[in-house]
DNA sequence: GAACGCAATAGTGTAGACACTTTCTTGACG
DNA sequence: CGTCAAGAAAGTGTCTACACTATTGCGTTC
């Protein structure tokens, strides 16, 4: 998925860039918005959802709505049979397992190519990157916690040199963020990111492929329990049993 | 025990199902031709798409083409400008180098995973898939040659257990395999993958993760040069000076 | 009282129309 | 002659309407 082609011209070569579609108008905020409701579980994992309903809720047409689900679709938020129409997507532990561990392989692979390819100075300037922002790191707002942390693992991508890579990574963010800011803003959240940055900065100074993938593997590794945990605890708020008003009629539970 | 938490009802697994869509009807017609006259270049790369010309071209109106040309935008095929339309993607030579070297870190990932947990009996379906097809191999046809190819590629990815590889494995094929056939196709085509599948298959049985990733990496690097040939080559009789009858009226012809 | 079938309702899938933007054409002006 | 401008043509983005499918609700039968 995705990557996107800029301005006019066709730029020629798959441009690296990140994310593909840009329908400037309705169909844009419409897949900004039904993003933003999935992210934050307003649209329910498995619930079934309304073209009408959200077309009337945004104010434009079904048009525009189908075009940002099925864009959605395509990036795995949301499934969709055939007379039916489009599910929300859930991400279970397991399948949340799965993302993490394809974010590991791709990260880990940029890691080393960057490693081989990358100029001093492109090395020079992740170490920037990180320096600049590890100070106030803890205390930002998980939003922008959120932020820095993709930008640094972004970073490392870019310095691979395979914008495909980018557009990977970028994707998979997308994917898990949601489960990310729970993560972060959850109680077991620790703040081991700053050492675990550090070192992996160091390890790109030192060019040392080797230990840096190990550290991006435990780095990666050591975030998954405890946004496992997360996760568990927001799917358990979200279906809170007694707000079943919310799930008006769900008689087959059947989903994506 | 873990997960099933008592969401009750909606459990909450996600259905590592791989492909998302199915719109069944002209939707989903439209996607396969569209993709197919990408993949033949029908359509040829930097070229703008005509969502009428199109339309009528298969009898259908242009909304199920839009939506196929979105769903297409997303995995990578084209690409998408604000009021100008959608543009078929050229992958450029270069493009072409990220591309398999994505598939080369995904493939080598997947075998590892499938060496670390497959059972054996699955194990020994990846050699059964391949001892029958091998025989023959030679022989077929470019596109079955392909899609056993690719079929074996994919079992590898199945067998690492997470759906999440399948499906970019999956869709990398997709977009690389208008390449490959031009590759399989083209007068420089050796054969040598029969013995590299047997070799991995080998590795794959001793469960040699290093070895396997090894030959993988080679198997696939070594496609990459025959198939830039090809590329060249095809580009070359596509774009050829002198059967401008195709293309009417391309007065920009500044692409690739 | 429960299962079945049929009508009514809700919802998706596609078509066609219209507004607005981009692109092309033509003609005037330097 | 070349440049620019204005109008015409082509094309996209979105809306509304309608056909067809799935789902719900109700009445009938056993």
């Amino acid at each position: 998925m995705t990557e996107r082609a800029e301005s006019t011209d066709n730029d020629p070569l798959l441009a690296g860039e990140t994310d593909t579609r840009r329908t400037a108008d309705s169909s844009e905020r419409a897949y900004n918005t039904i993003r933003k409701l999935l992210v934050e579980f307003t649209l329910k994992p498995g619930e079934r959802i309304n073209e009408v309903q959200l077309s009337r809720g945004l104010g434009v047409s079904r048009t525009p709505i189908r075009e940002a689900l099925n864009r959605l679709a395509s990036e795995g938020f949301v499934s969709l049979t055939p007379n039916r129409g489009f599910f929300v997507r859930n991400l279970s532990t397991e399948g949340l397992l799965d993302l993490y561990e394809l974010r590991s392989i791709i990260e880990c692979a940029a890691f080393k190519l960057m490693c081989e390819r990358a100029e001093d100075s492109e090395i020079d300037r992740l170490r920037q990157y990180w320096e600049a922002i590890v100070d106030g790191y803890r205390d930002q707002a998980p939003d922008i916690i959120l932020a820095e942390d993709e930008g640094f693992h972004l970073l490392i991508a870019e310095l691979s040199g395979n914008p495909e890579l980018v557009g990977q990574l970028a994707s998979i963010n997308a994917r898990i963020r949601f489960i990310r800011r729970i993560q972060i803003e959850h109680p077991s959240h620790d703040k081991t990111q700053v050492t675990s940055h550090s070192a992996i900065v160091a390890a790109a100074v030192k060019r040392d492929a080797e230990n840096g993938m190990k550290l991006l593997r435990e780095h990666i590794e050591m975030t998954v329990s405890a946004t496992q945990q997360a996760l568990k605890d927001a799917l358990l708020r979200v279906f809170a049993p007694g707000n079943g008003a919310d799930l008006k009629r769900r008689r087959r539970a059947r989903d994506t």
